[in-house]
DNA sequence: GCCGTTTTCGGCCCGACTGTTTTCAGTCG
């Protein structure tokens, strides 16, 4: 345990109470407490709030905590450890836990693996296997020691996730080949995380309907890029392709589509209440439909819409299908109207190779208007940003005049001049206030002293803020997913100064950021911010990862009157020619045609 | 371990696939 920064993170309480469950399930505890663990350890991933900070009351308050994991909570969060967890860890042989990530290898198996053959970690797994001792276990055979392996040397046995900007497009690659394979293929989409828009995904769920199941699972099993067939049946399979990502596909009949792609769209704790309120109606709801618990009757759905409607529910998109309380609120009738892709006007942050983009002007601009934008802002960086190429004063001047110019010549795209300005180290900006007034759009970045602690870097990102220029906060954390963390700083004190100055914060929609994430926006929405969304575009074909933080922005429950590009282009200018005190005014008296 | 429009006790979501198995356990989603 580190002493520098001995409180929790909402991850670390997650993952404890998911490592409890494995344990007792390995015991051979009761399946019921071990999915009480293992359910608190998932409503822990959505929090709006630090655990480790909460008071009593709210974590009372939070479904599936009772006595025995509020206390736990309180002696995590005030100790930095749990006794019962310790325990439990010390009775049971080690090694269980890492083993027990390794799929296809659950905490029975895992649990006879240490036993009996002394097997600790990946390594001594490995070894077991390839020496022909693992088959002596009983129920493993070559064949299922053979498959371990196979996962043993896969991306998702690591326990990695990758990124959606990663896993979205060759989705969409593996449906078109299997489009073209194979005739006779319905209503083929992904489900599962894809589809709600988790910013990193463990495997690719897909389905679809068909006639003849059977010849789906031999065109998607024989698809060139498959690498590895994991498992074949006469409606599911799952294969690795060469890219290391693993696809399942399910075909089901038309008539149970509905239900299968509710299913299998999830959330797990989402299906599990649905389940549950299906039950109160009389209704078993299962993949093909629902069933009449009295008469085995099997209702089925032509859409989504129905199912919820039928469970007296609107629909709920799948965004918001984490059990983070969008239950609740679809029963309150108080479930947001979600932005979309369509509702974005222009885009405020790109690049040109005037500094690190990797496109002239006149070609970004173009690749801009072809996304369908109808304004954009260059923002190229500022001259402490020195490996981008930051622009001097100077040369700043040279840009805008070159923005203007080749505006005046454009039809169909207005452009704005803009930049995006390093906040320096002491809270001061890069360009001075005469510079600034030139522009249209100002971003400002944490791009250098990402290490301050987190004092430190809030009142430096609050007094950037101050300045009238300072229209958007970029990338506010500087987090790049799976490779740098977020900064440290306070979120909700960021939030209120955002709301005091005007300022926007944006929604940065680089796959490799995704910064505000959805829990951020969903806790800011609150406190009353506005954002706008930005691409960060470097190269022509990064304008279509405006979609990426559009799903963030859903997942935090963002309607669209909460983002200033979707504003068209002239009430776009009225508002950046608004003195920043009264633009959240002018937003909230906006009014967004429907 | 949690929880209540049947209940403070007795329930707790549902099914496919695999492999080894003569009816099921384990795992996964």
């Amino acid at each position: 345990m580190p002493s520098a920064s001995p409180r929790l993170q909402n991850s670390d309480f997650a993952r404890i109470f998911d490592d409890i469950a494995t344990l007792l399930q390995a015991r051979g505890d009761s399946v019921f407490k071990t999915r009480a663990y293992s359910r608190a350890a998932d409503a822990i991933g959505n929090l709006q709030f630090e655990l480790a900070s909460a008071p009593e009351d709210q974590l009372r308050a939070l479904p599936g905590f009772g006595d025995a994991i509020v206390s736990k909570v309180q002696e995590l969060a005030e100790t930095g450890s749990l006794q019962f967890f310790e325990k439990l860890k010390a009775e049971m042989p080690s090694g269980i836990l890492e083993i027990t990530k390794v799929p296809g290898i659950g905490p029975k198996t895992a649990m006879r693996a240490a036993e009996e053959l002394g097997i600790d970690s990946r390594e001594a797994l490995k070894a077991s296997i390839e020496s022909g001792e693992f088959e002596k276990l009983p129920r493993i055979s070559k064949k299922v020691a053979q498959n371990i392996l196979r996962h043993l040397e896969s991306r998702i046995s690591q326990g990695e996730r990758i990124p959606i900007g990663d896993v979205l497009p060759e989705a969409e690659r593996v449906m078109a080949a299997l489009n073209d394979a194979i005739t006779g293929i319905r209503n083929l989409t992904y489900a599962g995380s894809l589809r709600r828009h988790r910013e990193t995904i463990g495997d690719i769920d897909m389905l679809c309907s068909a006639d003849d199941p059977a010849a789906v699972m031999d065109a998607f099993t024989t698809l060139p890029t498959v690498k590895d067939v994991m498992s074949k049946g006469d409606t599911k399979s799952m294969v690795v392709m060469d890219s290391g990502l693993q696809f399942d596909l399910r075909v089901v009949p038309d008539a149970s589509f509905a239900a299968t792609l509710l299913y299998f769209t999830g959330s797990k704790e989402h299906g599990i209440r649905l389940r549950d309120r299906a039950n109160r109606r009389g209704l078993s709801l299962n993949e093909y439909g629902a069933k009449n618990i009295e008469t085995d009757e099997i209702e089925e759905f032509s859409s989504e819409e129905e199912i919820y409607r039928r469970l007296d529910l609107p629909y709920i998109a799948p965004e918001l299908r984490e059990d983070s309380g969008e239950l609740e609120a679809a029963e309150a009738g108080e479930l947001p109207v979600l932005i979309t892709v369509d509702d974005v006007k222009g885009d405020l942050h790109s690049h040109t190779d005037w500094t690190d983009g990797r496109f002239p002007m006149e070609e970004m601009v173009k690749a801009a208007q072809d996304a369908g934008f109808e304004y954009l802002a260059i923002t190229d960086h500022s001259k402490s940003a020195v490996v981008a190429s930051g622009l001097s004063v100077k040369k700043l001047a040279e840009h805008n005049e070159a923005v203007r110019n080749l505006d005046a010549k454009l039809d169909g795209i207005g452009l704005l001049t803009g930049t995006e300005m390093d906040i320096l180290a002491d809270g001061s900006l890069d360009y001075p206030d005469e510079a600034l007034a030139e522009l249209d759009v100002v971003l400002g970045s944490i791009h250098s002293s990402m290490d301050q602690d987190g004092p430190t870097m809030t009142a430096r990102i609050i007094a950037a803020m101050e300045s009238e220029h300072l229209d958007v906060v970029a990338h506010l954390t500087t987090r790049l997913i799976g490779r740098r963390a977020p900064v440290e700083l306070d979120f909700d004190a960021i939030c209120r100064a955002a709301v005091e100055t005007g300022t926007f914060l944006e929604i940065n929609a680089s796959t490799a950021r995704l910064d505000l994430k959805d829990t951020h926006i969903r806790r800011a929405i609150e406190l009353g911010v506005m954002f706008s969304i930005g691409t960060d575009s470097h190269r022509i074909h990064q304008f279509a990862d405006l979609r990426y933080g559009v799903g963030m922005a859903r997942r935090g429950w963002c309607p669209p009157n909460r983002v200033v590009n979707t504003l068209p282009h002239a009430d776009f200018l009225k508002l950046i020619s608004t003195p920043k005190a009264d633009r959240y005014a002018f937003m909230e008296k906006y009014d967004h045609q429907p």
